[in-house]
RNA sequence: GUGCCUAUGGUGUAGUGGUAACACGCCAGGUUGUGGUCCUGUUAUUGUGGGUUCGAUUCCCACUAGGCACCCCA
């Protein structure tokens, strides 16, 4: 006998069957319908684009060691895309000057990274990813806003579950002009920023030691300080007065209070600590969060990033998006219980079981003639007692079963039954 | 890259230094055209390799695989 091989999925790669594929289809599903509703228009991208353009902003890991790749047949390096942002913006690159704007652009995709495999995160992941293109105006961030809450509230989550977490960019360089750390070089503010985007994981005596570490100095700290401990905007410019004509400080403000009068106010907070690991960012960032108290983690997030095309020697367009996953979703379908399998399939299922070897072709014609009515018949291949077809169309939960034996076929009729009631209807050929 | 945990039929779990038990599932039958109940039968040398031992599924080591946390991120 050949080498036995594995049926093990390769690492970090999940089959789906039948029934966990219903569940990803009735979160693409959800995401699809709201995308849709929003005027949001589909796309898709090659699965593998050159390496060089994750290499160029995608970072040390999303774009370095956990990038999958290969040489193709011209020797070209190629990847598998990692992250869809890349590749729209390549994409958007083409069109934009000739396009109407905005562009409200999304794509439903799935992605690899190369990274070591634990709960909510996989190597193939599938993604949501939602941009408009070619506004810079707060009414697109606002847009924006409302589609990722809406996303959310789609799945009809409970009160209090999720959050959405606003900050901006330019808020954050803001408090660090203040404080004097902006005044460092780039790779120490580089420093400084991803030592704030820790405020929440790491203990206060080593987010001093980081930032002390970076060259700034105690005062620098404080003020710094102030303003990660801040838990509303009005807080923060008590704290800090200087912050208030701030344009990241009244982006927040306005952004908020328009999301407040949608009626959204009770899912959306100003947030200090979310700052977003991508250095594209330069406006709004945000980040939806999971409320469960067992996990409270971050969701999604994205924000604005009007200078990523440059990198494909365009002039810069406004972009504001972001991106939902498949496995952070599900997760948090799980931990509020809701994962409704009615909700799923919603249209009938018709069992029509083989009743005789007699009626191979008979069955089929009946089962052609019902499909053109568009009933979805699941036709039995070989013959079986009623008995037994019954109970398989028990065990495969179809709604609808039909008798088509050779009783039927004489009086040239078929009945179709309701496995719920019982009630049967004949019918004839 | 770092740390920790786990590995027994298809699935989920017991158990023991003397060749494995239970539940569910699956398939077949009881039941030769009307189901979801019930009953019976079938379904495993305990991840791989080595060591200790008269004897290992059990104890030890390595490997492999999977999971969890950190990092990073979705």
């Amino acid at each position: 006998m050949s080498k036995v091989l594995s049926k093990q999925e390769p690492k970090g790669t999940s089959d789906w069957p039948p029934e966990e594929f219903a569940v990803r289809k009735y979160i693409f599903d959800c995401w699809r319908r709201v995308c849709l509703r929003y005027g949001f228009e589909e796309y898709l991208t090659p699965i593998v684009e050159s390496a060089d353009i994750y290499r160029a902003k995608s970072g040390e890991d999303v774009g370095g060691k956990e990038l999958v790749t290969f040489t193709d047949l011209g020797g070209r390096e190629l990847s598998i895309r990692p992250e869809m942002t890349p590749s729209v913006v390549r994409m958007v690159s083409k069109i934009y000057a000739a396009s109407p704007k905005p562009l409200k652009y999304f794509s439903i995709a799935n992605f690899i990274r190369n990274e070591k495999p634990q709960r909510g995160r996989n190597r193939e992941f599938w993604q949501l990813n939602c941009d408009i293109f070619g506004s810079a105006d707060e009414a697109a961030d606002l847009e924006i806003l409302c589609l990722a809450l809406d996303l959310v509230l789609e799945f009809d989550p409970p009160q209090n579950s999720f959050a959405l977490c606003i900050n901006s960019r330019r808020l954050i360089d803001g408090i660090l002009e203040l404080s004097g750390a902006g005044k460092l070089k780039t790779e120490a503010r580089a420093t400084v920023v991803r030592t704030l985007d820790k405020w929440k994981k790491l203990p206060i005596v080593a987010i001093r030691e980081r930032l002390t570490q970076a060259g700034l100095k105690q005062e620098a700290i404080i003020i710094l300080e102030q303003f990660m401990v801040s838990r509303s905007l009005e807080e923060l410019v008590e704290k800090l007065p200087e912050l208030k004509n701030n344009a990241g400080f009244l982006e927040i403000n306005n952004v908020i209070n328009a999301l407040t009068d949608l009626g959204y106010g009770e899912l959306v907070e100003f947030d200090p600590s979310v700052i977003r690991g991508f250095d594209y960012y330069d406006g709004l960032v945000f980040e939806a969060v999971d409320k469960h108290p067992d996990i409270r983690r971050s969701m999604f997030g994205g924000g604005r990033y009007n200078g990523l095309a440059e990198i494909f020697g365009e002039k810069n367009f406004p972009a504001v998006g972001f991106a939902p996953g498949d496995e952070v979703t599900k997760i948090f379908l799980e931990n509020w219980g809701l994962i409704d399998t009615k909700k799923f399939g919603a249209q009938a299922k018709y069992y029509l079981p083989l009743l005789s070897s007699g009626l191979v072709l008979e069955t089929r014609k009946l089962a052609k003639k019902l499909r053109a009515r568009g009933l979805n018949i699941f036709a039995g291949l070989e013959e079986q007692k009623i008995t037994k077809a019954l109970d398989f169309a028990n065990k495969k939960d179809f709604n609808k079963f039909i008798i088509f034996g050779d009783d039927e076929y004489k009086k040239g009729i078929y009945i179709i039954k309701d496995m719920k009631t019982g009630q049967q209807i004949e019918e004839l050929l």
